[in-house]
DNA sequence: GCCATGATGCTAACACTGTAAACATTCCTG
DNA sequence: CAGGAATGTTTACAGTGTTAGCATCATGGC
């Protein structure tokens, strides 16, 4: 085994033999590697390589199982989806539904971000294509919108006051989701303080009742 | 002259005459080459050596005027965010100022994002260090914040009824900015249309008053 | 007028990246 | 047990950021 620059393999000969040639499933070693790299730290050392590397791989093994370097930060951020998914749902129930439950849920979505800043970023990058979405931008389809998003219309819908519109509906849910992803943007951009009391202030303050504006 | 691989100057030897070997101001060029990128589509293709043969240069002629890529981004971050200020501003004054303005103001920071998408979202990666403020987010310093926050705390500040605290303030600013930021975000990635009405709906209905939440 | 020197450009080279092609090994099915 | 289908490996290529060393030009002191 010529060891040159090319070759990625960390593993000795006989760590390879104890795994055997082949891995075993290694696509979900693949996203789980990848999910603890994006942990620990910089965005930035997330190539391929690196993750093959992390996996005790040669870098083209990838190739087996995700189309493109695209495919895989695909599932990366579907993984992440689910997980910043359920941290909103275990929010929610904990703060008992309701409009208090939605504070609480758009509360966990901010500090999802702010505890795991790169992975956030990676999901939002990569959540149109890792929810099957549109994504062109310039498509006259604004009906067509996330999953994520017809949850939300939906909780707010249900708050809302009888006789709503379901287009005052559709920008109170815009509005509310706007106002909590750019608190977690911000934050994560350096533009406001990761502060606790803040975050809760912030998303508590979201108006779910249409208004004329004052 | 050898045209091998590494060599990215495009120019005939010609052309390079007549410009001379000096460039005159490649500083200047690179910024205005990065940002003609920027704005013809895909981010994936700003890279140094891009922008260097944009410039017609070689690509480690960039050195001598920035230190490191990084170095290239934040001034173009800095020449981005001048303008999306002009923008605001200019949209403010155009609506007269006041609640009008500030709503005006709101919009045009939205619009730019969607016209230049690559070019905002590489605003907000390098505005902390751009604007030369804290990175830091673990950093005990919540007050100091951009220049941009503080001009819109300002804003507010002056809208807000009088008896309105500093800490309400500051809330509701953040509050504001939030709403803005995450409707450019979601739209840029694809969660919600570019849709005028929208926008302007979504950003009309920015509570400006504390509020105990209803 | 000339020429040292710094500013600015250039080529060559390195380590890294994503990705394709061809080869090797193992598993599984007929 | 044979022979593909899966899965993993090496090799290779073009592209990236960055460094080192050389080339050219502008300019100020003699």
């Amino acid at each position: 085994m010529a060891s040159d620059a090319n070759t990625v393999n960390i593993e000795s000969d006989a760590a390879v033999k104890a795994r055997g040639y082949h891995h075993g499933d290694l696509g979900a070693a693949l996203v789980d590697c990848g999910m603890r790299l994006l942990e620990s730290g910089d965005a930035e050392s997330l190539s391929l390589r690196a993750v093959a590397r992390e996996a005790g791989v040669s870098a083209t093994a990838v190739y087996r199982h995700f189309a493109d370097k695209a495919a895989l930060l695909r599932a990366l951020a579907r993984e992440g989806l689910d997980q910043l998914a359920q941290n909103q749902r275990n929010a929610m129930m904990h703060a008992g539904g309701g409009a208090a439950g939605l504070d609480a849920s758009g509360a966990a979505y901010v500090r999802f971000a702010v505890a795991r800043p790169q992975l956030f970023r990676m999901i939002m990058s990569n959540i149109a294509v890792a929810n099957g979405d549109v994504i062109d931008q310039t498509a006259a389809a604004p009906e067509r919108v996330s999953g994520a998003m017809r949850q939300l219309r939906d909780a707010i819908a249900a708050l809302a006051p009888p006789g709503t519109s379901a287009e005052e509906v559709r920008v109170i849910a815009a509005r509310s989701w706007a106002q909590v992803h750019g608190l977690a943007m911000l934050i994560l951009d350096g533009q406001l303080p990761a502060d606790d009391a803040l975050i809760d202030a912030v998303v508590k303050g979201r108006t779910l009742l249409p208004q004329g504006k004052g």
